[in-house]
DNA sequence: GTTTATGCAAATTCTTTGCAATACT
DNA sequence: AGTATTGCAAAGAATTTGCATAAAC
């Protein structure tokens, strides 16, 4: 709760209500969630037009980031203190792997896995990457 | 077009002129095309509802293969016969690097360059692997 | 002649915008 | 007090469903 506080402060947000629910979800769980899945885990009577604006909102200020899975279009997580340094123009970098389980359709950060070096043509500027492997994560594989 | 005949026959499907057209998009461009791509490039009067359920056929069948990105939604490409082996039950494999460029938005499928070998912590599955590079394509970074 | 695919209407769901009221600092 | 954020209404997109018609085999 501390924690969430400081987080807002430190990116110049105003503390509010909706601001420290989202970030009570990220926190509670170690799984990227999308907009259905914060709908689901707010406390009812939230107003999902200030949800829309509360995840734009963070996502600009590096508080979170976007994660891209060919099944559940969009989901977030939050950035490591590594990447939101910068408050303005916030270029997301993550260097770790991504892992959506075809089971359970979570999305996880394996954060102790990072994104090995790879080779690109002649002429391409590399700005960001992104890995995403999907299969069966460590608990869904068990029963199976 | 002989061949967009015999992709389509390869799979079991009915030749119709929307099933052709979607597939005459995506022989043309060297990039991957969204829904929205293909209702602009689609010559007009087409129905809406049949592109949604031609893509959907055409993914099921192996014919398409989905990229995920952070920027826009969901894109397609068609799949490298390699890929398209397996009728009922389609796994989709993806052994080639995506290059989405910032600038033309563009998604390209890197064939010749291979997702290299990676580690996942004990006990998850892997199933399928993507990686996408963003950044400048190198008709972009030219103009920069 | 059968079966599959299409086109249309309509229902749902998702996302964005504008603005007045409210809450934060 | 001054400014940022919210909540609501409403508009605009995107996506899905059902069903009768038309096209493919």
């Amino acid at each position: 709760m501390e924690q969430i506080i400081n987080t807002l402060k430190k990116h110049g947000l105003r503390i509010t209500d909706m601001r420290r629910d989202v970030l009570q979800c990220f926190a509670e769980v170690d799984y990227a969630l999308n907009h259905q899945d914060l709908e689901l885990k707010m406390s009812k009577g939230f107003d999902r037009v200030t949800l829309y604006r509360t995840i734009k909102t963070f996502e600009e200020k590096g508080i979170i980031h976007r994660i891209a899975s060919e099944t559940d279009s969009i989901s977030y997580a939050l950035c490591k203190d590594s990447c939101a340094e910068n408050d303005h123009k916030h270029k997301h970098v993550d260097d770790h792997i991504h892992f959506t389980c075809h089971k359970c359709e979570k999305t996880l950060c394996l954060d102790a896995y990072h994104i090995p070096q790879i080779k690109i043509p002649d002429g391409f500027q590399v700005e960001n990457i992104q890995l995403i492997v999907a299969g069966l994560c460590n608990k869904c594989s068990i029963h199976d």
